[in-house]
This record gives C-alpha cells, structure tokens and sequence, in this order.
DNA sequence: CCGAATCCACCACGATACTG
DNA sequence: CAGTATCGTGGTGGATTCGG
C-alpha cells in the first residue's frame, strides 16, 4: 500500500513527483492531520503502543495532559475507531484503553515519528535558539 | 533506536517495551508533537517533500490555510530549523521555501504517516459515523 | 478510582484590509 | 507576489467540583 518513497541519492529536483500528485491526497488527509494532530493524540498512541492502559496509568504516563484532555483525546481516538474502551464494573472501578486493530496499523507510522523526535530533539533545540537569538537584533 | 538495550523485566513475556521507557520519552518529545502536531506543519512538510516551492505554491497546494497561517506555520518550522526560507529581490519578489537536510530527515515519517491517513480514510470516516450515530440514542 | 460537568481565560485561527 | 496589521470569535485547555 505504500508507495515506493522518492530515492534521495543523486535525484535531481526534478525527479519529485508533481505537487498535482499530493495536491488532492491533501484536500483528503487534512481533516486527519488535523484530528490526530492536536496536542496529545499521537502521544496517548505512542504509549498504547507498548500495550493497554488504564486511565491513570495514561494520566501518569502522558505527563502533562489535565484529566479532562486525557478524557477528550481519549473520546476522539474512540470516536474514529483507533482506541477501545472497556469497562469492568468492579469497585473502584477500572477502565482500559487499548488499540484497535485500525489504531494498532497507526504504530508504526507514530513510533516512527516519536524516534524522528528523540534523535532530533538537540538539532531542533539549537536551530530555534539561534533562530531566536538571530532575530533578538 | 528502541528494543535493543531495554532490559528484560521480570517473568513477563512481552515483545512491547515498558511504559517506563516511553514515559521519560514522552517528557521531552511533547513539546516537538504539540509543535509539529499542531493543523499545518506535517502538511506542508508533506508538500515541501516533493521539492522546493513559492509560497502561494504552497498555498494552492495546501487549501484550506490562510495566508495567516501559512506565513506563521512556515515561520515555525524555519524556527525549528526544517525549513529554509530564500528571498529573491526581484520584482515582483519571490520567496522560495524548501526543506533543510534536518526537515528532510523528517520527510520518511511524514510520508509514511501521511500513507497511513490516505489508507485508512475510509475505515475512519466509517468509524465516526458509527460512533455518532451509535450515541445519538 | 474513573470520569463527567461546569466555569473561564486565552490564543489559534480566519477574514479582511493594507504595505513594499 | 509576499507578506504584515488588526480585529472578532470559537474552540482549546486548565482548575475545580461533583457523581458513580
């Protein structure tokens, strides 16, 4: 299902294919940027990908997220078929979340890019302090 | 980067990593998702990833976005070090915008992440619709 | 323990108009 | 053509409280 990716070496500029090409897939695959591209969407996939949490669990691991973004994230990626929820009627009460089949098929992709960051995280922490040292004249 | 040197815990027999591992993960890339997570940047990534482009190329290709929104977002990512920004003091100007080595790095992830939206379109629209209408009861 | 609900500040974003 | 400026608004997201 995937297209072959653009070969880098030695390719001129002129062997990328067409913007045409992306042009419509965009008209398309906006509106998903758009959803799983909020603040917390991608981060609640990284960490189900290592397997089903609880609620709390979610919470502590996606350090930062208020209860009630947690909940809304949580909502939405229900909402679009990546996430389940199960809830076991024991006292207290407990909730897990996990990915579905459709979530689990967006691993790869996610992890992916969660490694881009982490390697890239001291480059991009340089570029935008002398970006922002640059523009401090 | 990521199964090699995890530790195996315990009895437990489990290909995910721990959330532990993940969970300081989590602490430094929040802030690169939120930023490139954000309804824009991944797109024009996306766009840039096909070659160099003027900015209303860019802003054709990406419909949708405001010239507002296009101006801050690519402001972002030369910020963030990703994209190069080239004035050619001609009249009328133009202003070409490409990916540096460091946004190229990106370009892989994106891409596949992008696939990953333009495949699964359909199951997701499918899915929202399930779940609307399922709690419309 | 899980999560819904309310209140509210802020800023993301779009629309429009204007400049070099 | 490639922006900047300004303004208005809806939504995002945090703090807190309540319920099951």
């Amino acid at each position: 299902m995937l297209p072959e990716h653009i070969p880098v070496t030695g390719g001129t500029v002129s062997e990328l294919p067409p913007v045409e090409h992306r042009q419509g897939e965009c008209q398309a695959i906006a509106p998903i940027f758009a959803r799983i591209g909020d603040k917390w969407s991608m981060l609640v996939i990284l960490i189900l990908a290592t397997g089903p949490r609880r609620f709390n669990e979610l919470k502590r691991a996606v350090s930062g997220i208020s209860q009630r973004m947690l909940t809304l994230t949580l909502r939405g990626l229900e909402r679009d078929g990546l996430v389940s929820r199960t809830v076991f009627p024991t006292i207290p009460p407990r909730v897990d979340y996990e990915l579905t089949p459709l979530g689990h098929s967006m691993r790869e992709p996610v992890i992916q890019l969660g490694d881009w960051a982490s390697s890239h995280l001291a480059e991009i922490k340089r570029a935008r302090e002398a970006f922002d040292s640059r523009d401090a004249e």
